[in-house]
DNA sequence: ATAGGTTGTCGAAGCGCTTCGACAGGGACT
DNA sequence: AGTCCCTGTCGAAGCGCTTCGACAACCTAT
């Protein structure tokens, strides 16, 4: 292993200047940058890692705290950790996965042994139990998702309360009286995660102020449940001519089950869906949507955080504004008779 | 920041008796033992990474190259990145996440630095660019995945071929004499990944020794290209009975489009999937299929790993036996007529 | 020519830990 | 009683880097 001191005395300087040369924080002279510059091609010199953690306190780490829990959509997990991923290599960040299993301990763990310098938490819930510890670490950290109490908090989300409205405006300009939610499954509503709430009370609101009737099924996807759930809403509400899919895996078994039952899309029932628009657009019809934009939200949370790291950084909510693109799965109410 | 320092003051004693106290590696007795953990505990004592790093070179870090690729299907990906970072942790390990667009510049930099203890790669090659660093860095790692040549490698991965072999046999068993595969997309192949080629192979050869017509389609995935696909297959072999589906994202629309066109499944065609049990049992009926046991796939590859970072390791190819579960969508060839 | 300010380089200290060799003390033997 | 060997503890060195203060060399303005 070729150390600092080796490329020093191959280049004819000292261990410190080969040091400014690397970090830039002092002025070299251009021959001896390029002296330097050519001993570390030459003898393919990698710094140590731990030795510079060590002297500079600084891990170049960033922790991503990614949910254990599979029952919700993973590939937006994914596509979030994959963006933090690629966005903290460009600013000369590495990325320390840690499971949501571990939990408060985590935090604790990585904030006290120096592994990371900061951390990103996915999947928040209202009242989180690692964000007590998250403000009194001191630790700069970015929330993708939004507790109850965001004070001293970065975070960064979609705005699904301008998102739920979104959707029950474009139903009741197509004429929409009765609408019905296919929600996230029920643990995700029992935990308190803020997103699915967040849906629900903008749905909610927008659907009284415009007066829609509004009927909201927590669903866990797949085929057999979702044929009890669509039953079900059928049933308590015969005239429901609006759908809004907020579980990525009921989309496809809801078209299936639609088509099924001999109610055409969008003639006779219109589909909106919260997803990805992969998912909107490769689903048998191509679907009317808002995206979840997974990859901006993991970029400008490494941004943010880069930004605290770097002293100008602020707490802030970042709330990213909710697009509706129109598809075929959504057009006026039939009329009736 | 508490030190090792502080803890041996306020315990005192030295600061290498809490060191080996924390690390075992010579014996204390039970009462200064007490007295270091106590203090421990009373100071909120975190060991510092890099000192430690650096003084043991050791970063007790694995890393892990997850593929940034999206024509895969993701939550087997995410899965394995779970189940390695789950059983990580259990042997004391934390990981980092590399995504695959850095290519061998990843191992050179991870290997060089230190940062990381060992690898592991996901999505291998047959003939993989990162294969030849790897080996000559002799840094200890396990590959997800079976390239051409195995050689002073360890890999992990469920066999693929027997995987195809047994959804032949399964077919053949049935009565089916003429299958049709969907493969994985076009650029799956086009890349030479290992384990739809070796899929591919094994259901050829086995289709050949038992006398049954084969038809291979990559396939994107999605509702529109899978009509495309089938509509063609059925074109050039009317008499299709059998349906082997590699690629997840097709699972649905095929079965879908099955129904569209009158064909009952399993009654006039029988469909195999090979895809995580979830999808297949989430499915519009309980899909017959072969599994893919992701999260097995992640333990053991870590399983290894930290058998060679203790000295007793091999290198060694582990293939998974595939398992195929008989459920609702295979049944006996129709009778002709 | 001289004081004052840059600019580029160096030496040394120190980051917090691990680990090696040394050694005091106490049993179990001769 | 003396030797030997454990067992448990300590001190010190050193891991490879960053960073601070010092300082020589040069440039500019008097």
């Amino acid at each position: 292993m070729v150390t600092l001191a080796e490329v020093a005395q191959h280049a004819g300087v000292s261990a410190s200047t080969v040091s400014y040369v690397l970090s830039g924080k002092r002025s070299i002279s251009a021959g001896t940058r390029q002296r330097v510059e050519r001993s570390i091609q030459e003898l393919g010199y990698h710094p140590n890692a731990g030795a510079r953690a060590l002297a500079s306190s600084r891990s170049n780490i960033i922790a991503l705290m990614v949910p254990l829990r599979t029952d919700m959509y993973v590939p937006v997990m994914m596509e979030i950790a994959i963006a933090v991923a690629t966005t903290a290599r460009i600013h000369g960040y590495d990325v320390l996965l840690l499971t949501g299993e571990e939990g408060p301990d985590a935090v604790r763990r990585v904030t006290g042994s120096g592994l990371a310098d900061a951390m990103i938490l996915m999947d928040v819930e209202l009242d989180d139990e690692r964000l007590p510890l998250l403000r009194q670490s001191g630790q700069p950290s970015v929330l993708i998702g939004l507790p109850a109490d965001t004070a001293g908090l970065t975070c960064v989300d979609l705005d699904f309360t301008a998102t739920g409205a979104l959707c029950a405006e474009h139903l009741a300009l197509l004429g929409h009286r009765d609408i019905a939610v296919i929600g996230e499954a029920p643990a995700v509503y029992e935990r308190h995660t803020g997103f699915a709430e967040r849906t629900l009370d903008g749905l909610r609101n927008r659907s009284r102020e415009l007066g829609l009737r509004m009927l909201h099924r927590p669903c866990e996807g797949g085929y057999d449940v979702m044929a009890v759930t669509l039953a079900r809403i059928f049933d308590e509400r015969p005239g429901t001519t609006g759908f809004v899919v907020q579980n990525e895996s009921a989309v496809a078994p809801l078209l299936a089950l639609l088509r099924q039952q001999g109610r055409a899309v969008p003639e006779d029932v219109s589909v909106i869906a919260i997803c990805p628009d992969q998912v909107a657009t490769q689903a048998s019809l191509r679907l009317t949507s808002v995206a979840i934009p997974a990859q901006e939200m993991g970029r400008r949370a490494v941004e943010h955080l880069v930004a605290k790291l770097d002293g100008h950084g602020t707490d802030e909510v970042v709330l990213l504004a909710p697009e509706l693109t129109v598809r075929a799965s959504t057009g006026p109410v039939p009329s009736a008779g």
